[in-house]
DNA sequence: CGTCGGTTTGAGAGCCTTCAATTCTCGTGG
DNA sequence: CCACGAGAATTGAAGGCTCTCAAACCGACG
């Protein structure tokens, strides 16, 4: 879980800029704005419509995805509990949003924010924190999948799910995919039967296990982590 | 060229925060700092080394790349002139940097710049600029390719190239790879094998002509797009 | 003129995709 | 509680694309 657990505080009290305190975050800003609740499926936004508003993930799982011209679907990230959305947005989304899940979040208008921000070097200062965390993530997550084979990116993406849910990968360690195989091809550049290939041969190697689809098992931790990592992917 | 044209300050007017102008953009910053110039393939930093300084690229080519365990170079980005090197940095670079030609930068503290933020809201809020620029260009850039064969790849690079050299693509316009084969191959996750196959691809198609391996002629712009854009390669 | 790094070309193997069919899962309604 | 149906997941076969390994080519440079 990676919210803070500052106590929120009133709507009112910070859209006038003046008490906007110097320790303010980010996260506790977003905190204490009102809440909005999605089901499963539905597009909280769409590509290319005026990018109005940031978001803090309070549950739930989001995807951030857009079409290439010849009609193949790319997700660019994953949100969990406590990610920002659409800090890095100019006048318009370049992304879709999806729920995966049912979703709850804080809505905080971007106008509002950028007020805000002239008034307090400490909230600016968090911006541009969770900024390059983003672009961290990316590095991380997304840029070494180009240059895996199809096993290492589903160990990847097990990894990353693991962490996001604020666990290191260990023996028995459950992962709960929310997202469906679908879904992780579209994030991992592949399609859904090589996906669905990759588990199975996971399964077989016994580096996980499965109880249904959607509910992993790591049983070999070193082997699914030096997967992930890109080693040497020989028997 | 994405150089402001500002007049350069001296070094001693912005070390003094409070002389630190509220039109102040990072560029312009960073054109009044010492100037620092680096030989072809001369390793500027290197990965997890201590990361002390943010740099403008005055003029010559940069890469930006780290290993996988398995020995693969990943290439995360080229730097052209205008670039600004470093901005998201933590303690530590995450990748290397490495001249792909000669190189002149602008070097500044991230110590330093990092004070000269804290008293200008105007300057943070260009480093937030950047950062979002940056993250946009990753998105626009490094992402679709993961969903994209050999070819689509290759032309993308190219028009990213020609883009940063500040031309959009026309018929006869000429476009200099300073990089070679294989640093393609490490940006665009193939080999210098299948990169070397798909210019002939494209040479044969017509799509492009070619002098030397460095200096490619765009021919038809049209098929070059739609292939860079992702719609289906059919012949 | 020889060397060395980079590029091209070829052959074969392996991985991923496509297309198609089957099985599974899970929410819904009886 | 069970049966059903729709969407998701799995599995199979065939083909295409990319990689690996290897050799030949090219150009810059001493």
């Amino acid at each position: 879980m990676l919210m803070h657990s500052s106590a929120p505080l009133a709507a009112h009290q910070i859209v006038d800029p003046s008490s906007v305190a110097e320790a303010m975050t980010l996260t506790a800003l977003l905190r204490a704005q009102n809440k909005v609740a999605f089901n499963a499926k539905r597009t909280i936004f769409h590509e290319e419509a005026p990018a109005d508003s940031v978001l803090l993930l309070e549950s739930g799982t989001v995807s951030l995805f857009r079409f290439l011209p010849n009609g193949r679907r790319l997700i660019s990230r994953f949100l969990f509990a406590g990610d920002i959305i659409g800090l890095s947005f100019d006048d318009e989304y370049p992304v879709s949003a999806e729920c995966v899940t049912p979703v709850t979040a804080y809505q905080l208008s971007r106008s509002v924010l950028q007020r805000l921000c002239a008034h307090s070097p400490a909230l600016q200062n968090d911006v541009v924190r969770v900024l390059k965390g983003e672009l961290t993530s990316e590095h991380e997550d997304h840029l070494p999948l180009m240059h895996q084979p199809s096993d290492s990116r589903v160990a990847r993406l097990l990894r990353m799910v693991a962490r996001r849910n604020g666990a290191e990968c260990q023996k028995g360690l459950p992962i709960q995919l929310l997202m469906t195989r679908g879904d992780i091809a579209d994030y991992l550049g592949l399609t859904n039967e090589t996906v669905s290939r990759s588990f199975k041969k996971l399964k077989d190697q016994g580096v996980i296990s499965e109880s249904s689809p959607n509910l992993i098992r790591v049983e070999d931790v070193q082997r699914l982590m030096s997967l992930a990592d890109g080693e040497e992917a020989s028997a």
